[in-house]
DNA sequence: TTGAAAGCGCTACCAG
DNA sequence: CTGGTAGCGCTTTCAA
């Protein structure tokens, strides 16, 4: 099972060996042939390991994330590797659950894996290991979070933008009690939608309220905030959730109390992930094109056809407001008044 | 950058270096502190592909899936992965799309990273893949498919138990007009619960009828599926889906339709998958116990105290019948006749 | 077109 | 307790 069997096998060089299955074509075509041969008879598979290590590379992209069980890193990770495989690379990923812990264990992993590139897809960044990355000789891409440098791309959300939308919308409707779903209010990213809501909330309606609660980042998180929301009144008129995920836990809740959305209270979400479409009703939300993400992590971190790698820009996307059926005017009278 | 810098730095051999990096309790306190402290200034990162070179092994257990968009696949990744890193392991998981080539191509990529174990959570599983794996040296366990042998485990789930609750349950409720929907109808797996449908509806309920669609394991296909078959009459009473993910694809189409569930026609899931919960109504559903699924999976995987992996045998996990709000008693009159 | 041989960075064994 | 050193399996010059 090592390079040298198959040599023998074949009666070549290891040399050889190695050139047949690196598709160098200076080799013979017998040669070829024979050494194909006994490859297929031994069922013989090269060492991944040794041959990174000789080589020195590893055509291996990593990817870290925060929460693989939210789709909306699902569908990143799914886009790199898309991209990946095409072009003959590999992914890795590692999920941190929001710890910074996990992220600098997995950060160590993935730099003694020797990736060609990494990806951090998370919220969780301290300062340490963006500074650490930098010091990285490999192309790093942060979303979200750290900043632009000699070998760090960053791409960002203008989530400003999306809140704003969603914000304008609602109080065009009426709407001026407001709650606000999250998790990890902490952290920095998190916190950038929420500041977005209470800028533009001062802006379009001055004199409006909005009561925050956070929970985890999942169904149950979501649900769980629903209810704690739902402990004292007033309910507000409109709840925004940080995403979708969460968004979904919520419409639970309040369909189990009878709360009826969005004549009772509207609902939005954040990300527009496949099941913002099929939960009832359909989410009002935010569009996140995790497609465009994933190409371009994808494109900062491998190096192009003219043979560098494209790292060092900023990238900032837009997201895009999308209505659908949980949203609607504010109730006019407090139904819930108790 | 490698041990020998830090071996440099500190003052010592690369043995030595090596063995506090390895947590080597012989080496002395002062001499590890200046290691550890070379180390940390050196910001180094030992290479684990010349790790697991050298060493022979490699502490990284491969898991391979079908489809990890569907959380049924997610959670049980997510539950060895807990197990694995618990006890100090890394794991890699690759995802097939249930295709045979995927597979195979996965399957070969493992190997060539030398994982400790393998386990293949797929329902396209060809006798070749299977034998390949039976000639490999490590552990490997299939979940649902292949058969035990010397290094192979396999976990199966009693899918026919599961099947014939469902089929009792909505019989019981007066239902004989059912419909199927299903994806990748020609692999094995899903065969067995097809053909588990056919066989405990041949002994509840001779007469009934029963109509199969097949489409794509995602919520698009269930929705997709669900069309499909109301595009002709009758439509059935009952609507049994090969898992949840694809049942709530199903659920939003009827929805959009107005077709009430369970008044109008009944929907049955399989999986559990937290999403039963939370769609609406609530899936009435078969749990499969990803945790435990996970769980055994790292003990056949990995040598336990006694230094031996538990490779070998064959364990058979029963499902558990779970009613929520999706079925109810079939409809009397066919209100949907045309 | 092919072979020989020098590493890649690390572990593990044998001395000391 | 520590150092020296022989590989692990592969890639990659350098010669032939």
């Amino acid at each position: 099972m090592s390079l040298e069997a198959v040599a023998k096998k074949a009666g070549v060089s290891t040399a050889t060996v190695s050139r047949v299955l690196n598709g160098l074509t200076v080799v013979k075509g017998s040669t070829r042939a024979r050494v194909m041969k006994a490859v297929a008879e031994l069922k013989y598979h090269p060492n991944l390991h040794a041959r990174s290590l000789a080589g020195g590379r590893s055509r291996t992209v990593g990817v870290i994330v925060s929460n693989l069980d939210n789709p909306f890193f699902l569908d990143i990770y799914r886009a790199v590797e898309s991209d990946c495989h095409a072009q003959g690379y590999e992914v890795v990923v590692a999920n941190t659950a929001y710890t910074a812990e996990q992220l600098a264990s997995s950060v160590r992993l993935m730099l003694g894996r020797r990736v060609a590139g990494l990806a951090v897809i998370v919220s969780e960044v301290d300062e340490e290991v963006v500074a650490e990355l930098s010091e990285a000789n490999i192309p790093v891409v942060f979303y979200d979070v750290g900043r632009a440098g000699k070998n760090i791309t960053k791409i960002r959300v203008n989530y400003r933008k999306g809140v704003e939308r969603i914000v304008e919308y609602l109080t065009s409707l009426g709407h001026s009690d407001f709650a606000f779903i999250t998790h990890h209010a902490a952290l920095g990213p998190l916190n950038e939608r929420q500041n977005a809501l209470y800028d533009s909330l001062k802006i379009a309606s001055p004199k409006a309220t909005v009561r925050v609660v956070v929970d985890s980042d999942s169904l149950d998180g979501g649900r769980q905030a629903a209810r704690e929301l739902l402990r004292s009144a007033p309910v507000p008129t409109a709840i925004m959730c940080v995403n979708d995920l969460m968004a979904v836990g919520v419409l639970k809740e309040l369909r189990e109390r009878r709360i009826r959305v969005p004549e009772d209270v509207s609902v939005t979400g954040f990300d527009n992930i496949k099941l913002s479409e099929f939960c009832h009703p359909a989410l009002t939300t935010v569009h996140i094109p995790r497609d465009l993400i994933g190409h371009t992590l994808f494109h900062s971190l491998t190096p192009d056809a003219s043979g560098s790698a494209a790292a060092g820009r900023e990238y900032v996307i837009d997201p895009e407001f999308v209505v659908r059926d949980s949203t609607g005017p504010a109730r006019s009278s407090d139904v819930f008044a108790r």
